[in-house]
RNA sequence: GGAGAGAUGGCUGAGUGGUCGAAAGCGCUCCCCUGCUAAGGGAGUAAGGGUUAAAAGCCCUUCGAGGGUUCGAAUCCCUCUCUCUCCGCCA
């Protein structure tokens, strides 16, 4: 959410900021209702007000043995008065908030221009893609001849979009995200966390996801619904929900490993082969809460830490900046990791490292005590995939094929995998 | 799933219709006193919002959440959520 007082004292600069997205803001219809809010607002708590001191009046007159009918008539058609400011009040915060929840994040300056993906700006390289010579196969024959990759029996019993592993390529997604587990929180000062992979509404709304992204997720039928995460993001992040964070107690930063479900509703005919793009898949997500003034510094600090893992990988992979029309909803700012594919001869992403700034601090009431003022001021959050294991899989076996089908084990792998340093055909 | 108990400020915990945003203790901050790492005395110490250019001040809201009764609710009524104990069941 946006700073309710920017938008309504600054409100063209919020305009055309948001503009940049390609993000039209009705400012005037905005003000119209902050116009009416206002006096509003003024006038049900002047009534308040009014209640409370005759309320008091009423107490101390009973007390001293007074007779309060007198009292009681002067505020006969108080109740009804205030009744009535009350709910329109609470009308027009409504449609005020409503408003407010379906604005995205005012973007960070340092945002190129850009209408979409094809607008954004790579950053910086790293390492060059492998030369083969042998036919390259994507990872969908690799997996399939192998016999460890099944869309056929996932199909059988949940439908497209899911896929069944078996063997070594089962195992060794278990070693990716081990790997990554261990990378982050050893080296890179990551607290390992575990989280519930069902959240309530609140916990999606504080992240963004709702109420404006419902489509994009699974839903329980239970008498209170459930929402299926669509990233841990959602559950770290929300462990700064209602919290006031003592100075000395931030920097934090979590890693967790998370299955991650997406509707992909409007995503029809995109990738519907193979892995990358699944309704359940494994993630390893990095979150940072940060004090708002440095959260410039942990978004490069994060994007590097996910860039480790594909170093020491050897996956060749470059760094984006995401231009203004492509920056996600509840981000100011963020750069995408984009690794090499032999089997599509192009980059794909593999992460997306984000800085929410103190959008989702604001809807989750996320603060940390300022030290000098003693005040809570809100805290900044920020996420990143680190990384995606599921694709992270597909680039292994990819850029790792041999000529025979067989795939070889990245070395720092081999720990995780028994020692074995290829996957191949069990004879 | 069955039975019961509970949810109050950073923590413990009082408060069963009025002067209660809330006793007391602990913790924390500042000051005073005191020559010995201790003790004592005093003051302060929730969050959100409105008004304001901003602050001060003033006002509003908040005692798990939502609704109701009342001139007035932490206190009474209803619904929900969560926590704890016992039983059952399970990983």
């Amino acid at each position: 959410m946006i700073d309710p007082k920017l938008l309504r004292q600054a409100t063209a600069d919020v305009a055309k900021n948001l503009a940049r997205r390609g993000f039209v803001f009705d400012a005037d219809a905005y003000l119209s209702l902050e116009v009416e809010r206002k006096s509003l607002q003024i006038e049900t708590e002047r009534l308040q007000a009014e209640r409370n001191t005759s309320a008091k009046r009423v107490g101390k007159a009973k007390a001293a043995g007074d007779d309060v009918a007198p009292l009681l008539a002067a505020v006969k058609d108080l109740g009804a008065k205030l009744e009535q400011a009350e709910s329109s009040l609470q009308r027009v915060q409504t449609a005020l908030r409503d408003i407010e929840l379906g604005l995205p994040n005012l973007l960070s300056e340092h945002v190129p221009d850009g209408a979409d993906e094809s607008a954004n700006v790579e950053v910086r390289q790293w390492g060059a893609p492998r030369s083969f010579d042998f036919p390259v196969r994507d990872h969908i024959d690799i997996g399939t001849q192998l016999g460890m990759l099944d869309f056929d029996a996932a199909a059988e019993m949940s439908g497209s979009r899911f896929a069944v592993m078996h063997g070594g390529l089962a195992r060794l997604q278990r070693a990716l995200i081990q790997f990554m587990l261990d990378t982050h929180s050893n080296e890179h000062g990551y607290e390992e966390t575990y989280v519930p992979y069902l959240v309530h509404e609140r916990a999606l709304l504080g992240t963004g996801q709702l109420p404006k992204f419902e489509a994009d997720l699974f839903r329980t039928t239970t008498e209170t619904p459930f929402y299926l995460i669509p990233t841990a993001e959602v559950p770290l992040s929300n462990l700064a929900r209602d919290r006031i964070f003592e100075a000395g107690e931030l920097p934090r930063q979590y890693v967790a490993h998370t299955p991650c479900f997406r509707s992909e509703a409007g995503s029809y005919g995109q990738d519907t082969r193979g892995m990358i793009r699944q309704h359940q898949f494994e993630k390893v997500e990095l979150v940072h809460l940060v004090p708002a003034q440095d959260s410039d510094k942990a978004l490069e600090a994060l994007t590097a830490h996910a860039e480790v893992i594909l170093q020491r990988l050897q996956l060749p992979y470059r760094v984006v900046a995401l231009c203004a029309g492509d920056v996600g909803f509840g981000a100011a700012q963020t750069f995408d990791i984009e690794v090499w594919l032999p089997g599509q001869e192009r980059y794909r992403e593999i992460s997306s490292c984000s800085n929410c700034t103190d959008f989702q601090a604001r809807r989750m009431q996320a603060r940390v005590r300022n030290k000098d003022s003693g005040k809570p001021e809100l805290l900044h959050t920020l996420n990143g995939s680190g990384v995606a294991a599921g694709r992270a899989l597909i680039a292994v076996m990819e850029n790792y094929q041999q000529a025979d089908g067989s795939i070889e084990v990245p070395e720092v792998l081999r720990p995780y995998m028994g020692g074995a340093s290829e996957i191949r055909v069990r004879d």
